[in-house]
RNA sequence: GGGCCGUUAGCUCAAACGGUAGAGCAAUGGACUCUUAAUCCAUAGGUUGGAGGUUCGAGUCCUCCACGGCCCA
């Protein structure tokens, strides 16, 4: 590590100090009976009298964060998973030595062992009287500041469990993502899904667009990608028989960081045989609903300033339209290409002239014109087809796909389908797909026969869907950045710290 | 990839025009048996992100680099 300023090397003279004494600083025999959150619970009514009555001999463990030294009376809140605990450390209470110890050799930061009676002090707060202090474990390092806490966005990031040490909001930030993901995953299973694990590392990176990462196995001698989706083999599953399965897992796609994107995501993928997109925007809407009011206790969360309302039915727009009327696509012009590409030129888009798909570019201006319009919980449907390379056609209108894309907050949350199950028709898209590679580089390079094997073999109608978690856990926190929801966002390497 | 902003003590932040780099918390020594951002006295703590440049003199101005934040592609 880099040089030692005073403050280390202090603490390092403490722990020196210590074993010199006989003192072990990293113990591990003791074993706290009492967590604070749930003395608090217990006892925080309870009256002083009755409380010295009652005479109760606890034990907790935690960090030390604060101390306030009055000569031969120590106050001090130690914080465990649960809470914060005041302790008081009379020197008439204790052992001599234990005093001197506590006052000498422990410092902030550093993980102790309490047992003591329970008491409530002047200003009625409930504390852990000590008849006994130990040492659990001696932090060499100061903590940061104790009423501004950990500010700097970078350490934060980088040295995430300070910011969990000194931020109370970030823990509890944390422990809703888990919630939510443990409540998606007992969702699922409630309702028969069977949870699965496909693999990370694929032969050929399919089931969605995007650039992958590149491994390697040294004994097989091949390259691997980090799995992009892991779409294609959920479906092989459902050939295989299982007709309703999720994976809740980590996706890896090779692009830019940005407050929305991170290179590793978590992303819920589900296969439900027999069912349609149209069912899946019933089951959509029933999920949401119900974790809104799981986590939120209201169907209506306020996201960024905003109020998003989960009560379903949620909005529904068509794809196209939703250009006209909200992007402000003149109708007559969506289907001319000369046109279309100079009216985007005047509003400073983009399109890949090369790119002979008309849907590409539609859904280009869709996001450039209509997503930061959509705010509350709706669906759009009826994309191409060309755009959907893995989705039905709908029976009606061969051109439009069986598909929906679920958008809260401006951030497309998920995205299903009626899944395609006729294999010449996938071999037909695929084999489009690789003639466009050419001017869409995300374009997965190959055909994944293998996949293709499975289709023929027969796979039962189903749909399927994928929900972006990092974002649902953005919108249920209230956090504009994809980073505040992860526990370690990737950031560049820094040497020096 | 581009634009703007930022980086000063372990942490949170100050430093008019370019003129000896400061405070609070934390630390160290001391006082204090009901404190809770405890209080009081004293002490120590810095290659101002890195490398160059301009200048008698740079935390401050210029160039490049690193990392981060916001916006854009």
């Amino acid at each position: 590590m880099s040089e030692e300023s005073q403050l280390i090397k202090v603490r390092l003279e403490k722990l020196n100090k210590l074993w010199e004494l006989g003192i072990n600083p990293y113990p591990n025999d003791f074993k706290p009976k009492d967590r604070a959150k749930y003395l608090k619970e217990r006892f925080q009514d309870v009256s002083a009298e009755e409380l010295e009555r009652m005479n109760i001999e606890v034990s907790v463990a935690g960090r030390l964060m604060t101390r306030r030294e009055m000569g031969k009376l120590i106050f001090a809140h130690i914080q465990d998973s649960t809470d914060k605990i005041q302790i008081m450390v009379a020197k008439s209470e204790v052992a001599g030595e234990t005093f001197d110890f506590f006052r000498k050799l422990v410092d902030l930061g550093d993980v102790i062992g309490v047992t003591g009676g329970l008491i409530k002090t002047k200003t009625g707060e409930l504390t852990v009287l000590a008849k006994d202090l130990r040492l659990l474990t001696k932090s060499i390092r100061p903590l940061p500041e104790k009423y501004h806490g950990l500010k700097d966005v970078e350490l934060r990031y980088r040295r995430r469990y300070l910011d969990l040490m000194m931020n109370p909001e970030v823990r509890e930030l944390f422990r809703k993502r888990t919630r939510i993901i443990q409540f998606i995953r007992e969702y699922f299973i409630s309702e028969g899904f069977l949870e699965v694990e496909t693999p990370m590392m694929h032969p050929i990176a399919g089931g969605a667009a995007a650039k992958p990462f590149i491994t390697y196995h040294n004994a097989l001698d091949m390259n691997l990608y980090l799995r992009i989706a892991p779409e294609l083999y959920l479906k092989r599953l459902i050939v295989g028989g299982f007709e309703r399965v999720f994976e809740l897992n980590r996706n890896f796609r090779n692009e830019g960081v940005s407050s929305r994107h991170n290179p590793e995501f978590t992303m819920l993928e589900f296969y439900e045989a027999y069912a349609t997109f149209e069912d899946l925007i019933k089951r959509t809407e029933e999920l949401f609903y119900q974790l809104a009011l799981e986590i939120n206790g209201s169907p209506k969360v306020i996201y960024q300033g905003q109020e998003i309302d989960f009560t379903p039915p949620f909005k529904r727009i068509d794809f196209l339209n939703s250009l006209v009327e909200i992007g402000g696509v003149p109708s007559e012009i969506l289907r001319d290409r000369a046109k279309l590409l100079s009216f985007a030129k005047e509003r400073g888009i983009e399109l890949n002239e090369k790119d002979p798909r008309i849907g590409k570019w539609w859904t280009k201006l869709f996001e450039e014109l209509v997503e930061p319009k959509l705010i509350q919980p709706t669906f759009v449907v009826g994309f191409p087809v060309e755009v959907s390379p893995l989705a039905r056609r709908n029976d009606q209108n061969p051109e439009i796909a069986d598909r929906f894309e679920f958008y809260v907050a401006s951030q497309e949350v998920a995205n299903a389908f009626s899944e395609l199950n006729d294999p010449l028709d996938q071999r037909a898209r695929f084999e489009e797909q690789l003639r466009l590679r050419e001017v869409d580089e995300e374009i997965p390079p190959e055909i994944d026969e293998d996949f293709l094997l499975a289709l023929e073999h027969g796979m039962p109608p189903c749909a399927g869907e994928g929900i972006g978690i990092d974002r649902v856990v953005m919108i249920f926190t209230n956090s504009s950045s994809i980073r505040e929801v992860l526990l370690f966002p990737h950031l560049r390497r820094k040497e020096e710290l």
